[in-house]
RNA sequence: GGCUGCGUAGCUCAGUUGGUUAGAGCGAACGACUCAUAAUCGUUAGGUCGACAGUUCAAGUCUGUCCGCAGCCA
C-alpha cells in the first residue's frame, strides 16, 4: 500500500519569546508523525522556522541597542538549536528574514496587487503596540488594550487591505465539503461559527514610520508586511513557490501533502487568514490544518503573571528528551488540553517505560545471558503460547497505520504498551528461569519471543523515543527495520550476541512534593504508619519540616488600587526583586491604596494562585488583627531587599 | 450576554447506531513468584455515569431544565 507523500509544519515561532513546551510539543508531535509516516512507508518533508519581523522584536533589539538583524540572528538560535536536543530532525527550518522568503512574500503581494485583491483605504481605530494590532472602540477594556492591558493610541492612517470577505463562501464551501479539513471537527465548528459573523477585509499593512522591521510592500515602499501576512506564507516560500506560474519541483511533490500543525491559539489565522490568501493566489488549500490543545499546569494555562509556569523544558535535561516525548505523546490527546506535572511524567516513566519495558528487557537480556552465553537461542517449533504473542505482535502492527491517521498517537503508543505488558504475562506463564532447568528447549523458546517480542516493540515505538529504542534495538543485536512492511516475525537471527548491559530507562524519585502528598509506595507495612501522619499532628503542631514549606518574603509595593465593586479589596503590584506579583488583599478598610506604595509587607509566595473578584492572586500578605478591630501589617524592621526570605 | 463543547472509579481517560452484572491504565490493599530496575503476575476494593424531570419495554448513550467547567464570539 503507497501512501501520499506529507509535508509536515509546525507554526514559524515567534521571536518575542524563549522556546517553551508548546513550541516543543508542537516540534516534538510533528517529528513523531514523520517518523511513524516514514515507518510506514510514506515520505515526509518536514518544515519549522521562526517568524522575525515585527514590532515586538525590533523593540527588543533597539533595548538591547542592535540592529534588529544582528538581534535575529541571535535569537533565532534558542530555537533551531534546541530541536536537534530534543531528538526532532526537521528537513528544512525557514526563517523570514532570509532573501528566500522575502522574495517569494513580494512575490505573493505584488501578484494579488495586479490582480486587483488589494486596495487602499483609511483606516482608523485604537493600535495597541503591545499586541501588534487595531481594536475597536467596543472592544477596549477601560480604555486599554484587551489583549494585552497595555496602552492604546486613536490612530487614523491609509493602509492596505486584502479582499478577504470575497472568499467566505468559498471557504465555507470548502470546510463544509471536507470533513477532516480541520482537525479536530469541533474546532472546524469554531472557524464556521467566526465566518457566519461575517468576514471583513484584512489590513495587511503597517506604515513604515510606526514599523519599519518588516518586508516592504512591493508597491508601496511607505508601508511594510503586517506579521501574519509575512509570517503564514513560509509555507509555500520554503518550497520556492512563485508568483510567476513557473512551480518548483518541491512546491509539486509536497504542497498536495500539506498538513499544517498549530496550536488552538492561532486557529483562526491559518484557518481564515491563510486560505483565503491561498484561494486569493489560486493555490490549493492544504488537506489538513490540526490545532492542538495547550499544556496546562493546575488546570490553567501556564502563564508567567499567574505565576505556575513549570518549566518542561529543563526536564528534558533531568529525564531525557525520549522520556519526555514519551510523556507528551502518551499523555496528550490530540486537540485537548492536558495537564502537565513532573509527577505524572516520573510515574509514566516508572510505570510504562521502567517497569514494564525497560525491565522485560532487563530480564530476558540476564536469563539469555546466564544460560545461554549471552546468545539468542533457537526458538524452536512455536505453541499456542508463542502463537498468540506473535498473532498480538502481528495486529499491533497492523492497526498502528489506523491510530496514527487518526492522529491517536496516544492510542498508538497505549496499543504498543499492552503488547509489552503481554509479553511480561507470556514470561512470567512460560517461566523459563524455570523450564531451564526442566526442559531447555521450552526456556529457549519462550527467551526467544520475548527478545523477538521486543524487538516488535521497539520498533513501534521508534518514532516517539528515537534515541532510545534505536538502543534497545541495537541491544538485541539487530538492525533497525525501516520500513513496517519489513517487520516479520523471526527478525532475530538466533546466535546474535545481546548486549543489553545498563537499565534502558532508570526508575525515578517522585519530586519532593508529590511524595509528600501521595502515600509513599516504599516499604509497603512499616512506612504505612509512618505514611499516614497528617501534616497537622494530634496537639495541633507542625512539624518544623511543614513550617518551612511555607515561604515567606518580604515585598514592595509598588503598585495599590482599590478593585472596583469590593469595599474591603486592595489589588496589589508587588516587587520580590526579581519579579513582579499581583497579589489581591483584603486590607481596604484600614489602608488607602496611596498609603500602601512604597510600603514594605511579608508575602506567603508560595500559596496556590486564585481568583479573588476575578483578578488572579499570587500570593497573599500577612498581618495581625488590632485589639480595636484595626488591622497591623506585617513587615520587616528594618527595611530589607524585596524578595529576602523570612523564617 | 450569544454560540459550541464537556461533566463516567482517588488520577488520566474508553464507552460504537439506546439493550444483559459500566470498562482500561495509573494509584491502593492483599496474595503469588523470585529471572528482573522495591520488578513482574494475579485477586480485590472504589462509580446512584454533574442534578432533576421526560421519551422508551429498555438511557452513561435521546429530549428538556438547572448547576459547574472550558472554548469561540461580542
Amino acid at each position: 500500500m503507497s501512501r501520499s507523500p506529507k509535508y509536515l509544519t509546525t507554526p514559524l515561532y515567534y521571536l518575542n519569546a524563549k522556546p517553551h513546551i508548546g513550541h516543543a510539543y508542537c516540534s516534538i508531535l510533528v517529528d513523531a508523525v514523520a517518523r511513524y509516516e516514514r515507518l510506514f512507508g510514506g515520505e515526509t518533508y518536514f518544515l519549522t522556522g521562526t517568524d522575525e519581523h515585527g514590532q515586538k522584536v525590533d523593540k527588543a533589539a533597539q533595548a538591547r541597542g542592535m540592529e534588529p538583524q544582528a538581534h535575529v540572528d541571535e535569537l533565532h538560535l534558542a530555537f533551531k538549536d534546541l530541536w536537534p536536543t530534543l531528538n526532532i530532525a526537521y528537513d528544512d527550518f525557514i526563517r523570514t528574514t532570509e532573501p528566500r522568503h522575502k522574495q517569494v512574500v513580494t512575490g505573493f503581494l505584488q501578484k494579488l496587487w495586479d490582480d486587483g485583491e488589494i486596495y487602499a483605504d483609511d483606516y482608523e481605530g485604537w493600535y495597541s503596540t503591545t499586541a501588534e494590532r487595531f481594536f475597536t472602540e467596543d472592544e477596549l477594556v477601560d480604555g486599554r488594550c484587551p489583549d494585552s492591558g497595555g496602552e492604546v493610541t486613536h490612530i487614523k492612517e491609509r493602509n492596505y487591505f486584502f479582499k478577504m470577505s470575497k472568499y467566505e463562501d468559498a471557504l465555507r464551501q470548502h470546510i463544509t465539503s471536507t470533513p477532516d479539513f480541520i482537525r479536530p471537527p469541533h474546532r472546524a465548528n469554531e472557524v464556521l461559527g467566526f465566518l457566519d459573523k461575517g468576514l471583513g477585509d484584512l489590513c495587511i499593512s503597517r506604515p513604515k514610520e510606526r514599523l519599519s522591521w518588516g518586508i516592504p510592500l512591493p508597491f508601496d515602499a511607505e508601508y511594510v508586511t503586517y506579521v501574519w501576512f509575512d509570517a503564514l506564507s513560509n509555507y509555500v516560500s520554503a518550497l520556492g513557490w512563485s508568483s510567476t506560474g513557473e512551480s518548483t519541483k518541491a512546491f509539486d511533490d509536497w504542497w498536495p501533502g500539506a498538513n499544517h500543525f498549530i496550536g488552538k491559539d492561532i486557529l483562526t489565522t491559518h484557518c481564515v487568514y491563510w486560505t483565503t490568501m491561498l484561494l486569493a493566489l489560486g493555490i490549493p488549500l492544504p488537506k489538513h490544518i490540526i490545532a492542538t490543545g495547550w499544556w496546562l499546569s493546575d488546570d490553567r494555562k501556564m502563564s508567567k503573571s499567574i505565576g505556575n509556569v513549570v518549566d518542561p523544558l529543563g526536564m528534558k535535561d533531568v529525564y531525557g528528551p525520549d522520556v519526555l516525548r514519551y510523556f507528551l505523546l502518551r499523555d496528550m490527546v490530540i486537540g485537548l488540553d492536558s495537564n502537565f506535572s513532573e509527577e505524572a511524567l516520573v510515574r509514566r516513566n516508572n510505570s510504562d517505560l521502567a517497569n514494564d519495558l525497560g525491565n522485560l528487557a532487563r530480564r530476558a537480556a540476564g536469563l539469555v545471558t546466564r544460560y545461554f552465553d549471552g546468545l539468542v537461542p533457537e526458538p524452536g517449533a512455536p505453541t499456542d503460547d508463542e502463537l498468540a504473542v506473535m498473532n498480538a505482535a502481528k495486529g499491533l502492527a497492523a492497526n498502528l497505520m489506523g491510530w496514527v491517521d487518526k492522529l491517536q498517537i496516544h492510542q498508538a503508543i497505549e496499543e504498543t504498551m499492552q503488547f509489552v505488558r503481554q509479553l511480561n504475562k507470556y514470561m512470567t506463564d512460560t517461566a523459563p528461569f524455570k523450564t531451564i532447568k526442566t526442559d531447555p528447549q521450552a526456556a529457549a523458546r519462550s527467551l526467544y519471543t520475548v527478545v523477538e517480542g521486543l524487538r516488535h516493540a521497539a520498533t513501534v515505538l521508534g518514532p516517539v523515543m528515537p534515541v532510545k529504542m534505536a538502543e534497545l534495538v541495537a541491544g538485541l543485536g539487530v538492525e533497525p527495520v525501516e520500513r513496517l512492511d519489513d517487520l516479520t516475525w523471526g527478525g532475530v537471527a538466533p546466535g546474535t550476541k545481546l548486549g543489553l548491559e545498563t537499565a534502558l530507562f532508570p526508575r525515578r524519585d517522585l519530586p519532593v512534593s508529590a511524595e509528600a502528598e501521595a502515600t509513599p509506595p516504599k516499604k509497603k507495612k512499616k512506612a504505612k504508619a509512618a505514611a499516614k501522619a497528617a501534616p497537622v499532628a494530634a496537639d495541633g503542631n507542625i512539624d518544623f519540616d511543614h513550617f518551612m514549606k511555607v515561604e515567606l518574603v518580604a515585598a514592595d509595593v509598588i503598585e495599590a488600587e482599590k478593585v472596583e465593586g469590593s469595599d474591603k479589596l486592595l489589588k496589589l503590584q508587588v516587587s520580590l526583586g526579581d519579579e513582579t506579583r499581583q497579589v489581591v488583599s483584603g486590607i481596604a478598610e484600614h489602608y488607602s491604596a496611596e498609603s500602601m506604595v512604597g510600603k514594605q509587607v511579608v508575602l506567603v509566595k508560595n500559596l496556590a494562585p486564585r481568583k479573588i473578584f476575578k483578578i488572579v492572586s499570587q500570593g497573599m500578605i500577612i498581618a495581625a488583627d488590632t485589639a480595636d478591630g484595626g488591622l497591623a501589617l506585617m513587615a520587616p524592621t528594618p527595611r530589607v531587599p524585596a524578595g529576602t526570605r523570612i523564617h
